[in-house]
Formats: C-alpha cells, structure tokens, sequence
DNA sequence: GACATGACGATTT
DNA sequence: GAAATCGCCATGT
C-alpha cells in the first residue's frame, strides 16, 4: 500500500484514498471484495465508509473497478453511483459472477480478501 | 471556518 | 433476536 505518496505537489489531499485505489485495481476478474475488508486491510482506523466514499472518488479513474466492491453482504450498494444503475450488475455478470437481486450470488466463494491474497 | 452528510461495519442496548 | 448507536475521514455547502 501507499508505496508511492502523491501527497507531493498534489493538490488534492490524497491520503488513503489512493490505497484504496490501489487496492481496487487489484481486484482479479471474477473476484470480488467488500468495503470492509479494504478497510481491514489498511488499518483499523479505515472504516467502511471511508472506502465507500474512496470509491466515490474513484469515479473519475476508469482504472478503479469499483463494480467489484459491494457492502458486506455482498449487495450492490453503489451501482447507483454508476453511469447507469445497471451497468454494475452487467460488469460483474460478465465476469460470469452471478447478482439477483443486487445481490451476489455466492459470494463467500468470489470474495477476495486483500489481507489474505495480497499478505 | 463550522455543520451536515456519505457506496458501511461492528458493537451495544 | 432486532433496533439503535458510534466510529472513521474527507468533501461540499
């Protein structure tokens, strides 16, 4: 995590949002993770919100997959933040991850853990 | 510069 | 067992 701090010159108070991003973009196909575990993976002083709101960030970086990141129960919280409200479930299912009713399908089995994949 | 709010989660009552 | 509450930091007004 934040092997490159931007805080340089950046304008933009980066902080652990750029973590997050990081982490995101690490993301594999056909896995996804929640809120809370990229919180737990930087540090008890992230919380869930803090992710979330990272990601709302992210909607300007096109590199950030922010479809494969849902609430703990695997719910697509955010795909309203998306360009279309679909446009979430359609990315996930083309990574052949299954939602019904925004939600997950199996979800314990494509969670990725960072703390545990990236460890 | 202070107040309110936001893609959540865990703990406590 | 369910509902209510706190925590956490950044952003926009």
């Amino acid at each position: 995590m934040a092997k490159k701090t931007k805080s340089t010159g950046g304008s933009k108070t980066y902080s652990f949002f750029d973590d997050v991003f990081e982490v995101a973009k690490l993301i594999p196909k056909g896995r996804v993770t929640s809120y809370g575990a990229i919180a737990a993976y930087l540090g008890t002083k992230m919380s869930a919100r803090m992710v979330g709101w990272a990601m709302n960030a992210a909607h300007g970086d096109k590199k950030v997959p922010a479809h494969r990141v849902v609430n703990r129960m695997g719910m697509l919280t955010g795909k309203h933040h998306f360009k279309t409200p679909t446009a979430m479930q359609k990315s996930l299912e083309k990574e052949k991850i299954k939602v019904i009713n925004d939600k997950v399908v199996d979800f314990d089995k494509h969670f990725w853990d960072p703390a545990k994949e990236l460890s």
